[in-house]
RNA sequence: GGGGUCGUAGUUCAGUCCGGUUAGAACGCUGGCCUGUCAAGCCAGAGGUCGCGAGUUCAAAUCUCGUCGGCCCCGCCA
């Protein structure tokens, strides 16, 4: 690798010079990190992607010109210094930075460029606000923590198009200008010129192309991704993020598995020089569900939910009794050494089960004697008992309990449990990476507001070859070979086999009940191509984001984007979007509807 | 679309409940002093549309309504 940064400004960067170099004569270029002037003596860091490096002048042998130069410096100015490299006295290394060793005694120092003052100071360690940093986007971005995180989201790519490479891929690049999908997120939309009321969209994923490629024999499709979707935002979620999107024919979904997980282990190899154990764990939905009670289980956490149905069916104490009678679970969480919460950190908790559906949390405190709760006395002792040990809860524990029908208990009860993973999490030492994958997803889900059933992923997902056979007697029972990379409760991909057959197709496009017209609008061109000798095939995008988002212990995805967007995809930097020329839009056929001017609420005068 | 929370000096915040003196602190900035710092130190100084608009009041950073923006969450995100 060339690593050699010399150029006509300059023969070294600021962080490469150590003891070795001593007596060396050396220009550096790089901005002023700091100035520190103790009377005609200048201590001046300069900064630069590589490092910080202390350029000094040495009493007395400094010329007035010199430090006439120093004293006008400031912080953020682009500067050239020119010098001897010299080690530092003894007693004055500095063991914080490699380039600590050695100092540059100056003997001409020039202002390339000036610098107004900074918004706000860059260190690595900012409590600048976020918006503020956003706008000044390039000064936030010379902060060494971002240009580690820039640099680190470099390497991940570089890293995946060698390993891809090398695994037989061939990267090929997809339209950004494509035909809008209806269904599934709202798509941004391009108006055409040339075609009055018509619109391109841009892609929310290459997912149709990249199954096109596999029609098209192309065996192995990978690329860097760009993907757009005009959703409401998140911290992990932004209008437009990076998939490393692949797709592969003549696999079943242990083939992807492998792939993704050399892949995965070589990225942690090289970029953080961290092994991990393959394969993976494999869970299937359901029982991910009814132990961890999400789709994305943080394993760092290893409380699993416990099954208390059994134990106290037939109770007296009504709420437990009566539920069990009407068919509904009595499910629970061990909370270690929650006993001794405080009332209010334990109606914090209870707040969250509700947040995901849940009546209640009724808490019982694991002591010597039993239970102790505000229902214990109306529990029969041995049920109490009976529920410690389904748990495993263990005196000093608090266990919380949720009454609900299955899934809802599960979803109830993976809030908390997420919410207890998260407080381990942070007190715990990075570096704990648990993988695993989620697979076998329902095929369909019930969309809450038409009633109708509609594909859980997309309608190209191949059913679980044993539950073909219920797919019209039972549809939103039947599993998908379709499934998810998770870590650390994060979810860093999705991916299918895809249906590659005409009856299956047909079948599963019926059951959704999608008549031939729309199919025909919507994958008309899709479903062409799939008459002419489709290839089994499969695949999974990973979220590049969110993937280095992790991998640098980042809590906002923001921080692996160079230029992202606010929560309400504004871009603050160049104040995107923005209102366009009416002589654009005349070109477009576009006219703006004026917005309905809201009734006034405010009061006014008596 | 909905909820929560925040918006005061260049920056991060206090002050807002309970309206009333000249709106404070730290960092940064400017000037001075200082011969080994690396978050340098010491002294002095400048710096405010209290997000914006309306209302209530003798009086509004403070109360009310609206609005704009940041962050977080629910819906949404095949």
């Amino acid at each position: 690798m060339r690593t050699d940064r010399s150029t006509a400004l300059r023969t070294h960067t600021c962080g490469e010079l150590r003891g070795s170099d001593e007596g060396r004569t050396v220009t550096l270029t790089g901005w002023v990190n700091r100035v520190r002037d103790h009377g005609g003596v200048y201590f001046l860091d300069l900064r630069d992607r590589y490092g910080v490096t202390q350029v000094v002048t040495r009493p007395g042998e400094a010329a007035a010109e010199l430090l006439e130069s120093l004293a006008a410096l400031r912080p953020e100015f682009v500067v050239q210094v020119s010098g001897r490299v010299a080690r530092r006295p003894e007693g004055m290394v500095n063991p914080d930075r490699p380039t600590g060793e050695v100092e540059v005694v100056a003997e001409r120092v020039e202002t390339l460029a000036p610098s107004e003052v900074p918004p706000f100071v860059i260190e690595d360690e900012t409590n600048a606000g976020e918006d503020l940093r956003l706008e000044y986007r390039y000064l936030d971005l010379r902060r060494p923590r971002l240009q580690r995180i820039i640099g680190m989201r470099h390497q991940v790519t570089m890293t995946t198009r060698r390993h891809l490479d090398g695994e037989g891929f061939l990267e090929i690049e997809t339209p950004t200008l494509v035909k809008p999908t209806p269904e599934g997120a709202r798509d941004y939309l391009v108006p055409s010129r040339e075609y009055p009321g018509r619109f391109y969209a841009l892609p929310q994923s290459p997912q149709l192309y990249k199954q096109i490629l596999m029609v098209a024999g192309m065996d192995r499709y990978f690329q860097i991704a760009r993907c757009l979707r005009d959703e409401d935002l998140r911290a992990d979620r932004q209008p437009e993020h990076t998939q490393i999107d692949i797709e592969m024919s003549f696999v079943d979904e242990e083939d992807v598995y492998g792939l993704v997980e050399r892949l995965v282990a070589r990225l942690f190899t090289d970029v953080l020089g961290v092994g991990l154990e393959l394969p993976f764990p494999r869970l299937d939905y359901d029982e991910c569900l009814d132990r961890f009670g999400s789709d994305k289980p943080d394993l760092r956490f290893e409380g699993e939910i416990a099954d208390f149905t059994a134990a106290v069916a037939g109770s007296e104490f009504q709420l437990f009794g009566a539920a069990v009678e009407q068919g509904q679970c009595v499910k629970g969480l061990v909370v270690p050494g929650g006993g001794a919460l405080s009332r209010k950190e334990a109606d914090a908790l209870e707040e969250e089960v509700k947040l995901a559906g849940a009546k209640g949390l009724a808490r019982a405190k694991v002591t010597a004697q039993g239970l102790e709760t505000g229902f214990g006395n109306r529990l029969e002792p041995d049920r109490a008992q009976g529920m410690i040990a389904a748990c495993g809860a263990r005196e000093g524990d608090l266990i919380g309990v949720v009454v609900a029908e299955r899934m809802k208990a599960n979803r109830a009860l993976g809030r908390l449990r997420a919410c207890l993973a998260a407080r381990a999490a942070a007190g715990a030492a990075p570096g704990d990476y648990r993988f695993l994958w989620v697979r076998h997803f329902p095929l369909f889900e019930r969309d809450e507001e038409t009633g109708r059933i509609a594909p859980a992923h997309h309608m190209f997902t191949m059913p679980l070859a044993e539950d073909l056979p219920r797919l019209e007697s039972d549809p939103l029972a039947v599993r998908a070979q379709l499934y998810d990379l998770v870590m650390n409760g994060v979810e860093l991909g999705s991916g299918s086999i895809r249906i590659h057959r005409r009856d299956i197709q047909e079948r599963v496009m019926k059951v959704i009940g999608l008549d031939g017209e729309t199919l025909e609008r919507r994958f008309g061109f899709m479903l062409k191509a799939f008459q002419y000798g489709a290839p089994p095939h499969g695949g999974i995008a990973l979220g590049l984001d969110r993937l280095v988002m992790q991998m640098a212990g980042s809590a906002s995805i923001r921080d692996t984007i160079a230029f992202p967007k606010t929560t309400s995809a504004l871009s603050l930097m160049d104040g995107a979007p923005s209102e366009a020329d009416p002589a654009d839009l005349e070109e477009l056929h576009i006219r703006i509807a004026p917005r309905a001017a809201r009734p006034q609420e405010g009061p006014g005068p008596p």
